[in-house]
RNA sequence: GGGGGCGUAGCUCAGCCGGUAGAGCAGCGGCCUUUUAAGCCGUAGGUCGCAGGUUCGAUCCCUGCCGCCCUCACCA
């Protein structure tokens, strides 16, 4: 790993200790932020400041050198001059760009007028053993960019502005939520029993207790639980884990936002998504709904259009009866689709992917599921082929799905039964019966939602790839003999000692 | 997993029809007190992803592998 080191660096590292400088000092003489003082640079010209800060590109003149100081709020240019700092100077070239440094020194302008910082006393913070990549095009190969983030970060402002966005999108998700009385909770990543979507778990163990356990697929039933207990708003931001493909839209662990509201059904979670985007675009897009996603032009501001399930299916697929079986598999066929072995319901849903989902620019709520597709939402009374469930699709992307939650237990034990009974991958492998006893005390009526963070800040900062919002996204280990010895099928975990 | 693309200096990239590799930036040495992609002169820097094969000779052609990107599949 130190392979990389640039052997002039080194030697600089090396003349700095023997001149009895320490090149990484517990502290250093700390600053302001460059942005503080650059939004009061005309009152403040002539006076004194300290700056810290990451050094890029040296500008040499001889007698004088210009260089930026990149600190979290911005840039300055720091100037240094041989006769303000005679006892720096003949060590000069030992700091150089990429090190972190804290310079004090005089506001001033140059000759063009430029806000600079005149260096009176320059301390080495901390001395950089790899350069920077290219000050022109920054880095850029993508495999670089996520392998080595820190670089990706410091050398390319708008990384850093995406991510920064990320944080804005999640505290502003956070208040609103808030703001309605809900409360934010933690539940378990580590579960006994996966549940509350469908989608393979990670496997891990605990060895003092002796149990496996997985890395949750969702909070959903834990959350549910807690609405038996009278937290009647509750919502969860965090981590969940899918052990899936990996593509622009899918990392195997990402950040889902889950709410739960008592004595609200799906039509009131509707209008939360749209209260949520409401607010998302006054705090985070300026009160501007307009985003471009995917060379697309978006308008994020509610209210949303609303479509039935079924209404976009007969439009898409004219004459074919979702609940008609033969038919669905003619048009399957049709559709180029593969077929055998697939469930009825699995197939039609397919149907619907393929002829409508793509084309879902929305922003749209798609509603009222069929209820074979829809495991854990309540029928709709008028039409029990039907669920009171919707998605949010913007760009053909799911955002999030939400429905008026089950909570009649045999209803649900029933269901969860002959989900075991599936035995897929993708499936627990024995019933949630505490969750059914939870449910048997009494859940009151109530509508959930989830939402892809991760999506929804690709949105909000039309980022194309998931991967530009994850801060480390998953990748292969480059070393290829650790490579081999990993074990795609899960080695057995090691045992207690 | 299928298909397509890519991998060359620290970074960004050239490299023709096969003749053992080049530029810019960064580095190093010099000149320069107002630059801001500073400039000028000089200099150093390579397991051409890895391993085989074809060939007198491979960065280039072939095969396998590794990694990344796109796409399809998978993933409600």
């Amino acid at each position: 790993m130190t392979d990389g080191i640039a052997p002039d660096r080194l030697e600089k590292l090396q003349a700095l200790r023997a001149a009895g400088q320490d090149p990484f000092p517990a502290r250093v003489p700390r600053g302001e932020p460059v942005a503080a003082v650059l939004a009061d640079f005309a009152g403040r010209q002539g006076r004194a400041a300290t700056l810290c800060g990451r050094l890029g590109q040296i500008r040499d003149f001889g007698k004088l050198r210009f260089a930026h100081l990149q600190d979290r709020t911005g840039s300055i240019q720091v100037g240094f001059q041989r006769e303000r700092l005679p006892a720096f100077w003949p060590e000069r070239k030992r700091i150089e760009s990429n090190d972190l440094v804290s310079v004090t020194g005089e506001l001033g302008t140059t000759q063009k007028g430029e806000p600079t910082l005149w260096a009176t006393e320059v301390v080495l913070a901390a001395k950089a053993l790899r350069p920077a990549p290219e000050k022109w095009h920054g880095l850029t190969d993508t495999e670089q960019r996520y392998r080595m983030r820190y670089v990706d970060l410091f050398a390319n402002p708008e990384v850093r502005d995406a991510f920064a966005r990320r944080s804005l999108v999640v505290r502003e998700v956070r208040a609103y939520f808030d703001s309605l009385g809900y409360l934010e909770v933690e539940t378990p990543i580590l579960q006994p029993i996966f549940g509350g979507a469908a989608a393979r778990p990670f496997r891990t163990h605990h060895n003092a207790l002796g149990m496996g356990l997985f890395l949750r697929i969702a909070p959903e039933l834990y959350l549910k639980r807690l609405l038996v207990g009278g937290m009647e708003r509750v919502y969860e931001i965090g981590r969940v884990f899918r052990n899936e493909g990996v593509s622009t839209r899918h990392n195997p662990e990402f950040t889902m936002l889950e709410s739960y509201e008592a004595w609200a059904d799906y039509r009131d979670v509707m209008a939360r998504v749209e209260g949520l985007f409401a607010h998302l675009v006054a705090k985070v897009l300026g009160g501007d709904g307009k985003v471009v996603f995917r060379g697309r032009d978006y308008d994020l501001r509610p209210p949303f259009q609303k479509a039935r399930y079924l209404d976009l299916f007969a439009a898409a697929n004219p004459g074919v009866d979702w609940f008609d079986d033969a038919a669905v598999r003619r048009r399957a066929r049709e559709l180029g689709l593969p077929v055998d072995g697939i469930a009825a319901a699995t197939l039609a849903n397919d149907v619907f992917e393929a002829t409508v989902e793509d084309g879902l620019q929305g922003p749209v709520f798609v509603h009222d599921y069929p209820v074979a597709i829809s495991p854990l939402a309540k029928r709709l009374a008028a039409d029990p082929r039907v669920t009171e469930r919707f998605e949010l699709f913007v760009a053909g992307m799911e955002l999030g799905n939400a429905f008026s939650e089950l909570n009649d237990p045999l209803d649900q034990e029933q269901r969860f039964v002959e989900q075991v009974a599936q035995r897929s991958d993708e499936t627990p492998g024995e019933v949630d019966l505490d969750y059914v006893t939870a449910l048997e005390f009494g859940m009151p009526p109530a509508g959930g939602l989830g939402i892809g963070i991760d999506r929804l800040c690709m949105l909000l900062s039309g980022a194309a790839s998931i991967r530009d919002v994850v801060l480390f996204p998953l990748l292969r280990r480059l070393d290829p003999t650790a490579a081999a010895a990993d074990d795609a099928e899960a080695p057995a975990p090691p045992p207690a000692p």
